[in-house]
DNA sequence: TATGAATGAGATTTCATTCAT
DNA sequence: CATGAATGAAATCTCATTCAT
């Protein structure tokens, strides 16, 4: 009874994950620019032509690794940011959540950068590639553009113009960044390094969005 | 009167040139990452071969792009900042020096952007490919480096650690955004969005390095 | 019974030796410096990718090919001395080896000519590319040297230095000589008139290391 | 008065002398598979076309080089001969003269080895490209038939048949050990370790075409 | 479902040779 | 006489993707 098909789903499931684990792997060990399906396939332990049973192209991947990485992005910061914090501590919470992130497991993060590989046009350009950022990289907007109105709502941030647009900006400032970290070839990155230039670029948009007279214990990020 | 030489010389001057200029179009059309050599020698009515004679390599193609880009905004920039004036107005005025070399030539600013292709490491990693940032890349970081010290003395920026160090930091994400700029496609860039896009991130930033209590005229840009 | 893996298998190693034998073809027919990668796979019918699945690059086709005569040789020569024959009758019977291999197969043997492609500096040279030359070359020059040896001990031979090295010595001749031959192209390569040159050589070098007074009888070739 | 044409003659020879130079140490250096047009017209400080006056093409200066080589040969080597020699004490002379010339200036002999390169097919071939071996390359020949014709009639040498037929094999075992030298880049060549292979190679050649019961010291080279 | 095998389409680079000036 | 400039033709190798089994 039941089972076989839900086993069946469940296998295809793993299957997947798999691939996009590996995948990743060997994004963060050798850059995204250098990721060829031969060595997804080879690092599985599949062939090629098994990885196409599994996703449309090469492209479906990273957009589903990006979705992956985005999302637990999202999930983490709002477990991080408090009910009760006004706007400016929210974001201390939402960057200092990716940095601590990001200090925990580089991957996730790091991932993120992919973005700009895939559709380098979001969300600075149209429509995107059939609005592939609907979802998580969607949420994590709306999430942003929640805390800058809210923000500018309690005074705790500057009133510099439209949430929404604002969100897109910083989403433009970060990935940004982390794409230029994704190019690194993991040997040569230097996690120390960077996880402070990304603290020190984050407390430049924090200081930049903050209201005037801010408490400068918020601007600091650890 | 004589002259032949100086003749022959021009020509092979602008021959070299022509080669630059529709690799450049080329790259604002398409992209960086789809340049291809094939591409560059059909748009100059070329063959194969014959840029060879003018660039050891197609890297050399792009680093001397790289290297006019950067050297042309230094020398804007340099010609726009008063001497008179404080750090943060010498800031201000190299940003919307910035802007207006975007909007009057898209070109030399979108091409900074080859930077992450060329050298993706720098100024992150440790030397980056034979230094080869060391002409214009360098002098636009020592200029904001003086930039950022001559502030943190004259009390219009905040004094937030070794300049050195944040005149990186700054170029980083400058040079991130541009990179993700020109990674759209020139049909789909709209030049409008993206220097108000660019003007936000850049004024992020200033108020992220102004000291506190700043003049607000001095936060905005143009 | 069973055997889908087998045939599958056997079916690989099918195509390596279509690929092989086309390329011996090839070479045969018009000399290893003009053979490209483009000619293997127009010859059997395939795309120049495919054979990228065969062989990692030329050099490693081309190895095999050497490989594989310089093997059968020693096989063949190995089974055609006389146990209980002294060195020089050994060596006699080792160059009438050659000579007879020769005319069942030219290819065999004229492909020994590769070395010089591959490795030229062998065995003159230190260490040539990765010892390349191990198994069925290094092979061969043991075999060579035993029979020297054996001869200056039996007094067939004369006894002209270490056999080691004169091992070496005879090797370069005879893979010099061939390579010689196989730059000709075989439409006007004449078996007849290379066969009569190798056995004049070969008789030449069988009397310059036989030993004073040696029986006549063993310094022909047939 | 006159002289002036004279004087363009000289000229010219001179400037086909200093190509010719150029190219010879370049192979020397390099090895005769990696010469280029390039490389010679760079070190001759003339532009590639010039080189097309001078040379109707590569093959031409190849073959010049050659001849040359070939021909300086048999001179140094008809210097060395003595007179009232037997057959045998000739041929001892010539590949003493060989060795000698090669101590002194490995560039003469090395370039022997060109031969292969330029026409694989000499002397074994039908005609070669256009006899073009008629000259120095055809004087060794000859110089080298004779000897052996000599040494049959006075005994010296093994009567072993036809002396034109054995003086192509001995040309064809000699320029095959040079060719095989020659494709060694200098940097990698051993002047000590080839001239020892040559004179064992040499040595044995000696006693291959000596006749029986020969003076022991009439075998060995220096 | 899984895969081995195949490939089309390119990408970069090299080189002997030609020709207008 | 000399050459700068140009090029056609090749050569090696890579990669995402397809398809018969």
């Amino acid at each position: 009874m039941m089972g076989i098909e839900e086993r069946k789903l469940r296998e295809k499931e793993e299957r997947r994950a798999l691939i996009l684990g590996k995948a990743k792997e060997l994004i963060l060990e050798r850059g995204v620019d250098s990721l060829t399906m031969q060595d997804i396939a080879a690092s599985c332990e599949l062939s090629k032509a098994t990885l196409y049973l599994y996703f449309q192209n090469k492209d479906a991947i990273l957009t589903e690794i990006l979705e992956e990485a985005a999302s637990s992005f999202v999930d983490f910061a709002l477990s991080r940011i408090p009910v009760d914090s006004n706007g400016l501590q929210a974001l201390q919470a939402l960057w200092s959540g990716y940095l601590h992130l990001y200090g925990e497991s580089q991957d996730v993060i790091v991932l993120t950068g992919i973005k700009n590989y895939i559709d380098p046009e979001f969300p600075l350009g149209g429509e995107g590639k059939n609005g592939i950022f609907g979802t998580a990289m969607g949420k994590l907007l709306d999430l942003i553009a929640d805390l800058l109105r809210r923000g500018m709502a309690d005074g705790s941030l500057e009133n510099a113009g439209d949430p929404e647009k604002l969100a897109r900006t910083v989403i433009i400032i970060a990935t940004s960044i982390i794409d230029t970290v994704t190019r690194i070839p993991r040997p040569r990155r230097n996690a120390q390094i960077i996880r402070g230039e990304m603290r020190d670029i984050f407390e430049i948009i924090l200081r930049g969005l903050a209201a005037q007279g801010a408490d400068p214990s918020l601007l600091k990020l650890t």
